[in-house]
DNA sequence: TGGTATAGTACACAAAATGATACTATGGAG
DNA sequence: CTCCATAGTATCATTTTGTGTACTATACCA
C-alpha cells in the first residue's frame, strides 16, 4: 500500500461522504440521474425537510451536485450530479457492495 | 448502476466508517499491520485520547480490528486489522485516492 | 372559497459527537 | 525519591447533528 502522505487526504473525502445521509442521496442521484426536492423525501423519508436542505447545500457548495429552479408555481427544483461528483462513484459503489456483504456476516455472527 | 434495496445496506457500511477518524486510523493500519495506542497518537496528534479509545473499541465492537493487550508494565496494547475487516481495502483505497485528487481540484478552483 | 402541492425558511429544542483537561497505576531509569 | 512512559478513565464544555412545529407564496382543482 501507498504510504499516506503528512496532510492526510482522507479528511476531505471524508468532508464530503460522511454525514448520515450524504452517501444515500449520492446514491440515488447517481441511480436516477434527477431528483426534485420532494422526490428525495419520498425515498428517504425519515429525512427532516431541514436536514434534506442542508445536506444538498453543503454538497452544491462542494461541486458534487447540482441545484436548477426552476421559475414557476409551484416551484420545481432539480438535483443531480456534477461530473465532479461522478467521481465520487468508485467509492460510493464499494461502500453499497460492502454494506450488503456486512449485512451477511452479521447473519452469520447471530446464527439467522 | 444497480437499484438500491428496501433497506439500503449502506448506512450499515457507514456506521462503521464515519466518524472523523476511522477511515485514517484504518488507512495507517492497512499501511503498518500494527500499531501500538500511542503510535496511533503519534500518526494523528489532532486527536484526542479520549476519541482514539473510542474509535477502537468501536472497530474491535464490529470485528473490524484486534486489540491484543500484554501484561506488562507499562502496558502494551497492539492494534491491528481482522480478516474481515481488510474487507474494506477498496473503500478505504478509493477513499484515499479520491482524497488527493479532491485537493487538486480544490487547488484548481483557488487558482492555486 | 377552500384545499393541495412545492421547496423551502425560522425558531426552539434534544441528542450525539467531539474536544480539553486532569487523573490513574506501576515498573524502570537516574 | 522523583520523573518518565503507557494505555487508558473521568468530568465537563462545546460543536455538530437532528427533531418538531409552524410558516411562506401561488398556481391549479373542485
Amino acid at each position: 500500500m501507498e504510504k499516506i502522505p503528512e496532510y492526510c487526504k482522507v479528511e476531505d473525502a471524508l468532508g464530503i461522504l460522511v454525514g448520515k445521509w450524504k452517501p444515500i442521496i449520492l446514491l440515488h442521484l447517481l441511480q436516477k440521474g434527477t431528483l426534485r426536492f420532494n422526490e428525495l423525501r419520498r425515498i428517504m423519508p425519515e429525512i427532516t425537510q431541514k436536514m434534506l436542505t442542508k445536506q444538498l447545500r453543503e454538497l452544491e457548495d462542494e461541486d458534487i451536485i447540482d441545484r436548477v429552479v426552476y421559475p414557476q408555481v409551484p416551484p420545481k427544483v432539480e438535483y443531480s450530479i456534477t461530473k465532479y461528483g461522478q467521481t465520487l462513484e468508485p467509492i460510493l459503489e464499494a461502500m453499497h457492495e460492502w454494506g450488503m456483504n456486512h449485512t451477511m456476516h452479521k447473519m452469520k455472527q447471530k446464527n439467522m
